[in-house]
DNA sequence: ACAGTATTTATCCAACGAGTTAATTTCTCC
DNA sequence: GGAGAAATTAACTCGTTGGATAAATACTGT
């Protein structure tokens, strides 16, 4: 009875293992906050035993921390791609935009890391080295694609790239972060196609409104999405 | 030594109680989510038993619905109160925006919540039936300024009121629920006084500026907050 | 094939936390 | 001044959970 095994029955894999288990991680953090996760469903879904997570990663904390860490990551890397430097500035706001809202869209579970962080006033993420650097060369294109709408006459105002992110951010997160308690409260489905694509167009609309001076952008778009009642559109 | 205790020693008290016990699991929720909140923590601060929760609201998940009814219904209230109809439209919605900012700084517990309250889907708040009420009069109250301010031809597009408010929410909500991770990652302090002040401006000028369709509005603003690089202001 | 190391499993446990039981104290009204 | 109801307390139950221990199993180089 002992010979039998003589397939691989556990082909080693440590790196492998780790990211498995820093995705579980993930999905059970993101779905039930740092305090709701439970360190035996993380293994369970990676596959693994307990004693793995410690072994690989470290205490429930760590964990939690190297899922943000790589959150943050990916997407930052993500952004380095879009290539805004090459697009006339409104477009490369609105492909900022898009791409913002898009991103959101297929990582619900950053959402949910980011509120889980910041229901802990970020007591993690301070702790984070990584985190910090990454963030100024993203900052620096925005910036750079501000003052190239200022210098061709497209835009108003020199805005702050930090303040316009966290606008567009803003716009994009709270609307998918709260689209639960919001189609709540108002009766109505946020999430489905329809609501979704009105929504890309609302703000879309606003922010390109708000930065060119000229409502064009604005109502180029408005004319897109025809639906609901009569009363109330895009913007 | 038994006579000696004439003077009352509970002063029987059962709506106080009930208060302090829904107020201090505001506190509690708010500070560590749903599953983070302790019972007997929540006790200890309402100056009370941890049977005289279940004695006077009900059970964990009894409180938390208790408490964020309690939170949806004091904001909606506040807004009733805001007398929109009689501004000129442009200035009612610079006076929502500068309401739901400071309604959100002055209660940072509504914001997390909320937070909460999503992370979880909203499966609590579903089982409300108060909450869905008292919120249609909020949204005609938004279509009126928007419609007034179409006709009075200050506003190029009858945006949808849901749209715009979740837009204003939006902008408010991110900077001030996320601004511990913001802060960390983009190496600025947020919540000083100054940078307060600018967000405030920014989201106005943003706003205005999209409905308006004019620049005016927002060069208005501009022109207000004196600080930062050079660089980047306002909008 | 053997020693040494890296990886994995199977159990255990002490602490904690939600919710309960039953006794105790205050109030009310007759 | 006492009976019954309302409010409060103290002590206990019991499942859960993060983390720890130690033994087993696979791999590596020699």
């Amino acid at each position: 009875m002992a010979k039998a095994k003589r397939t691989l029955k556990w082909q080693r894999d440590p790196e492998g293992m780790r990211l498995r288990i820093l995705e579980a991680a993930k999905q059970e953090f993101s779905a039930h906050g740092l305090a709701g996760a439970r360190v035996d469903r993380i293994a369970a879904k990676a596959g693994a035993n307990k004693r793995m997570l410690y072994y690989h990663v470290g205490n429930k904390d760590e964990l939690y921390l190297a899922v943000l860490e790589g959150a943050y990551d990916k997407i930052r890397s993500e952004e380095r791609g879009l290539d805004l430097e090459h697009l006339d500035p409104p477009e490369a706001i609105r492909r900022l935009i898009e791409f913002t809202w898009n991103y959101f869209l297929r990582n619900p579970e950053f959402l949910s890391l980011l509120q889980t962080e910041n229901l802990a006033r970020a007591k993690h993420l301070k702790r984070s080295t990584k985190v910090k650097s990454m963030h100024s060369p993203f900052v620096e294109m925005i910036r750079t694609v501000v003052l190239r709408g200022v210098d061709s006459g497209d835009f108003q105002v020199a805005v702050d790239p930090v303040q316009l992110y966290i606008s567009i951010a803003g716009l994009c997160f709270f609307y998918l972060s709260n689209s639960a308690t919001l189609s709540v409260i108002f009766g109505r489905d946020l999430l489905a196609k329809d609501a979704k694509d009105e929504r890309l167009s609302h703000m879309v609309g606003l922010v390109l409104a708000a930065l060119t001076g000229r409502s064009t952008a604005l109502f180029e778009i408005a004319k897109a999405p025809k639906s609901r009642s009569a009363v109330a559109q895009t913007v």
